[in-house]
DNA sequence: CAGTGTGAAGCGCTTCACAGCT
DNA sequence: AGCTGTGAAGCGCTTCACACTG
């Protein structure tokens, strides 16, 4: 039996923020008030993310630490590791291929792949470069079925694209473009750029 | 006259991308729904956003495109450059120092700063990078109001203290923490793992 | 007529408030 | 008493629908 209803986008983005504290944390047991306040939101929020994965607190006591996060994980699909691979060798994509942030939680980069001949056969942080004729094959044979996008605006749909005929149903975009896909593809993007623009407009004049 | 209402901040993600369609727009002219469909939004939505800001459209014809792009660009406080600096020197930072994106919207990056002594007093990417003692000197003599942080996790929050008490008002912060800021700055947290977590959970199994 | 601007309806996320459990 | 789980209220963003305009 999967979830009743479906799980509204930013209930995952915080349950993601969940399980970080929750692995700082070194008591056995914490409230939906303290997971609150470390994540900067309401008490209750809390409690109803939980409860759209079932139920796992004590009245009275709070969550048990350990069983949350496991049960948590592997709600979120993160109780296993997923191979991933990189598009693009750029200043970009060479930080994110030893972002510590990715191995930790499961995410194998298994490939890295950019169509400049100077970067194709070297290697970059431990990674082979390779060209993108090796996309299909190369994720067909490990099973890959996520890919960071990190290469220049107007290369990332068919980029995209190529991704997606090889099997890849996972896109994480960082190239600033409404990209089009079909429906059985979920695509995040993440607009650098973006997030300055509107700390600009905050700051008034 | 400034604004009536605040502005949502989903309305002022959008306008930035309805920025750089309109960049990338050859005719004179493109109405609500040609937005729209470049963004993969609703048209109604696009209408809705802009009249935060006034009227620019006009009926059974369109907006002007140059017209458009000048006004959302002033009422965005993109239509001048802004001194920025970035806390960390890792393999983030570096990446950021050279985005692009930045430059080009009008960020210019007048200081780099890290505490590794390995990395004091080298030039990356074109830039010194400075010790942090040396920071608020630096945010006061440039008039600095934005600053983006891209060091570890644990050392986020004091940065972030040392920038604000040195008179930043804008953190675009890299670091997976929540971090804790008087009223009156502004944060943006971009988390690069938690995107990539959200996937793992559509992709199912 | 094609297309804008907008009041009003729709919808979904957030917060409240409290019953119920320990 | 303390804290969870949740129906219901609250609130804000999105979408609709249409009067209005050149």
């Amino acid at each position: 039996m999967p979830e009743r209803k479906p799980v509204p986008d930013p209930t995952l983005l915080r349950i993601c923020r969940y399980l970080r504290i929750l692995e700082r944390q070194e008591a056995n047991t914490i409230s939906s008030a303290a997971i609150a306040d470390a994540a900067g939101v309401n008490a209750a929020q809390v409690r109803k993310d939980l409860s759209f994965f079932g139920e796992f607190g004590q009245p009275g006591v709070g969550y048990n630490v350990q069983h949350l996060l496991a049960s948590l994980k592997r709600m979120m699909g993160l109780d296993r590791e997923r191979e991933v691979v990189v598009i693009g060798a750029g200043a970009l994509g060479s930080a994110l291929i030893n972002y510590p942030g990715f191995e930790s939680r499961g995410f194998r980069i298994v490939g890295v792949f950019d169509n400049n001949p100077a970067k194709i056969g070297h290697r970059l942080r431990g990674y082979e470069v390779m060209a993108f004729d090796r996309l299909a094959e190369e994720i067909a044979d490990r099973n890959v079925s996520l890919a960071i996008i990190a290469v220049p605006r107007l290369a990332a749909q068919d980029v995209a694209d190529a991704l997606i005929a090889a099997g890849v149903r996972g896109l994480l975009n960082f190239a600033p473009v409404t990209l089009r896909v079909p429906d059985h593809v979920v695509v995040r993007t993440v607009d650098l750029t973006l997030q300055l623009e509107t700390l600009a407009y905050h700051l008034g004049d």
